[in-house]
DNA sequence: AAAGATTGACAACTCAATCTTG
DNA sequence: CAAGATTGAGTTGTCAATCTTT
């Protein structure tokens, strides 16, 4: 039985440092992106992808598969665009298990109202403060957190 | 007018990878800490500030500072971190208006079982696979982003 | 009125269960 | 049974309103 092995003094700075900086950034940009759009975070990354997409229509599996969200949590979030008229389900005639989000008008609009904004509001609160050296930086730090998630054991 | 200023390449590519892996690392980090220990990451975050706290007790406009929730989602935690027993809210006798919260013993207890198992899982998680470097840009990044957000002018 | 704090209504997420078709 | 998807119950977070004391 050993000690705990706490984190070194420098982990723990950029550890505090980074869960405090991410749920402020994250809800500047959820303010900002409801006051200016009435869009959620999570809105607005469904409408991406659906105006990304061909004929703005996927296959739930499809929209699961990019923002890796939980099965039940994208079929509730699916259900509050469309009673706001913002996507509709249609049935996949090729598979009867199957259906399409489809992107309505009025949910192409509010992305292409929105998609300007957000990004200028990240740019500005994030990217505008970064040199080159720390943009990369920061990719490597995700990019390698995602990896050693993927190959994650459990607590053994 | 002019035409959006998008993310260069780079930006976006870290923007993305970012966001995702916060999201990942939160719900694996949060999903280890319930099974383990019965604890969300909000319940961790109280019991810390708590315990460390003189006589483990602090006023809520305290937690709040230390946390930078909001107020009413202050309130609410320590509800239900009440109604389960870890803490308990007493009356401030210096000032009528406020409060104190008051670490009970199954609150101590549970922080004492759930630091090192997650310290461990964000150990393993994250700093294990980081160099000096990048933890240190890490840092940089956040209290970079950070002192923009301090800053923030509203959306002109 | 402002500070400290709480409440209630509603929105969003998680987990487990369910339904339908392949 | 497995895959695709939805539903319902319970938890957590947000916003606006409220209450009490300074």
């Amino acid at each position: 039985m050993t000690s705990p092995r706490w984190l070194a003094a420098e982990e723990q700075r950029a550890w505090r440092a980074y869960l405090r900086m991410h749920s402020q950034l994250d809800a500047e940009l959820n303010r900002r992106l409801q006051a200016a759009c009435g869009l959620s975070l999570s809105d607005y990354e469904v409408l991406v992808l659906l105006s990304e997409a061909d004929g703005g229509r996927l296959r739930p599996y499809e929209l699961q598969r990019e923002t890796q969200w939980e099965q039940s949590r994208l079929a509730h979030q699916l259900s509050r665009m469309q009673k706001r008229g913002l996507v509709v389900r249609e049935k996949c005639t090729e598979d009867g298990r199957g259906s399409f989000v489809v992107l309505t008008p009025a949910g192409r609009a509010a992305i292409e109202t929105a998609a300007p904004r957000h990004v200028d509001d990240v740019r500005r609160l994030v990217f505008d403060g970064l040199d080159r050296e720390t943009t990369s930086r920061l990719e490597l730090f995700a990019t390698t957190v995602l990896a050693r998630l993927e190959t994650a054991p459990g607590n053994p």
